[in-house]
DNA sequence: TATTATTACGTTAGGCGTAAAGATT
DNA sequence: AATCTTTACGCCTAACGTAATAATA
């Protein structure tokens, strides 16, 4: 039976050349590497080397079983990693959602119920989360709408009403509510990484184009020093209106009101929060 | 750094369910295996083991574990076969030839010029041996034609001339000779494993039938006991006509002679038979 | 002479088994 | 009581290093 610390050092001398270098990059004399290479060979079953009085080279076999070594080191290294990841992965509780807002609830909430596991979330197109699902590649997923498969525990979450946010002064700003026809053609300040509200606006306003800022804290100040409509959630403003001379207005489109579903293998049911109350 | 024989008595331990079991499989004593158990936890660096006080069993990422420590048994083997393949590969001159006729002269040269070696010899289609030559995977090939690689040392060998055999009684049998044409349509016994002979047969005579005979003593007694036409070559009637109640003709088509040519690889040319001086 | 591989040999670390303890069914 | 896992402990193998040998460049 192979061991592995010897074929470490019989792949050390194919790179090598003497066993001298071997031995003082092991930390070890030339003797235990003279009797690690017998033992190689021993195992491997053939010869191996060729042996001169004073020089030992790998023959023709040799190099094809250093081949070999390297492929037995790289399995014990590959076998260790994946049960590795496998030990971490039983330890997370893996989150995709489609939006931003119900995480904000969702996370501290997992971490409460479940205080020794990490919680990785990440928010990713539907598509993917279905994907990911039907895989079991994530432990809970929030969707904007009821999935239909007895293999998962459905719930309703929470919902999130989309608003226009814009300027006291806007030619809009009279009125109570608005709908996607009617701003369709505006243009709108977007912050990135709202998940599928992205695509939901450009899907209803096509006419309208939408200047994307990766970073919050100039999605900020553009908002506060432009007078350029954005948008804005019911779940957002329950905090207060962040900027002070704009004012929100719901928009009346049903698809602007969604109504976000938690997705969860059946094992998980009883350790969820309980659901939004409405 | 993983022990393999630890990782055997793991993946005992996961058939057996009980150390004790695995104890007495091995012919080693529990508390051995205990801490063979303990080594491999170690060695995965995560646990693996759900313990109470007289029971263990494999927890989720055990099973993992079992999985991966197969995959690396498995590797070692695979491995150490491959090494040993090797090895016997270098030991053996792979012969691959068209016809069995050139072999008769070949397999004893090669193996008084390699009494060390062991000849391999196979009969096979010709698009089969070009492709093994490119492939390496013989060192010598006979072929009725020449090859035109610089790679290859390719030299005439011997030549091969067939003709038909046929009863002193027979229609044909006052030809000095004969063509592909004269005998089309005639049916023929055949040996099978003839190589290239056999589908030159069918090629030069398709409307002939060919009643093919597998077994040498059964072929041998159907030429006695028939009055079917069978071929028949130089070669074979070096040694003189077997069968007295019969004569051979000599196919005159180009065709029916051929030169078999040898192809190796240059590094054996000068270990080869001088070619047949003709 | 310096470098290299291997053998001889004494020492010691570590692996194994026996015995026993502790726990469960 | 029988079975199972684990600890304690002593023995002994086998792996290591030092020293020496032999051969080469």
């Amino acid at each position: 039976m192979f061991d592995l610390n010897e074929l470490e050092q019989f792949i050390a001398f194919a790179d090598l050349g003497t066993l001298s270098k071997v031995s003082e990059q092991f930390h070890i004399s030339t003797p235990t590497i003279t009797r690690s290479m017998q033992h190689v060979e021993e195992d491997f079953g053939v010869p191996i080397f060729s042996r001169s009085k004073n020089k030992i080279e790998l023959n023709e076999t040799g190099h094809k079983a250093v081949q070999c070594a390297k492929a037995i080191l790289n399995e014990t290294v590959r076998a260790k990693r994946e049960v590795k990841e496998f030990n971490e992965h039983l330890k997370t509780i893996v989150v995709k959602s489609c939006a931003p807002a119900p995480l904000w609830r969702l996370l501290p909430a997992l971490s409460g119920a479940f205080p020794e596991m990490t919680i990785s979330s990440h928010i990713c197109p539907i598509p993917e989360i279905l994907a990911d699902l039907r895989e079991k590649k994530c432990d809970v997923a929030l969707l904007p709408f009821k999935v239909e498969d007895s293999s998962w525990h459905v719930s309703p979450y929470m919902e999130e009403h989309l608003s226009i946010c814009i300027k006291k002064e806007h030619e809009l700003a009279h009125h109570k509510q608005v709908s996607f026809s009617d701003i369709n053609g505006f243009n709108f300040l977007l912050r990135s990484k709202i998940g599928f509200w992205d695509s939901m606006c450009r899907d209803k306003m096509p006419s309208s184009k939408f200047l994307v800022q990766t970073n919050d804290f100039e999605f900020d100040e553009l908002v506060k020093n432009s007078s350029l409509p954005c948008f804005t959630t019911d779940v957002v403003l329950a905090n207060g209106m962040p900027y002070s001379d704009r004012i929100s207005i719901p928009i009346i489109d049903s698809e602007a009101k969604v109504t976000f579903h938690l997705v969860t293998s059946v094992s998980m049911i009883n350790f969820l929060p309980a659901p939004a109350t409405t």
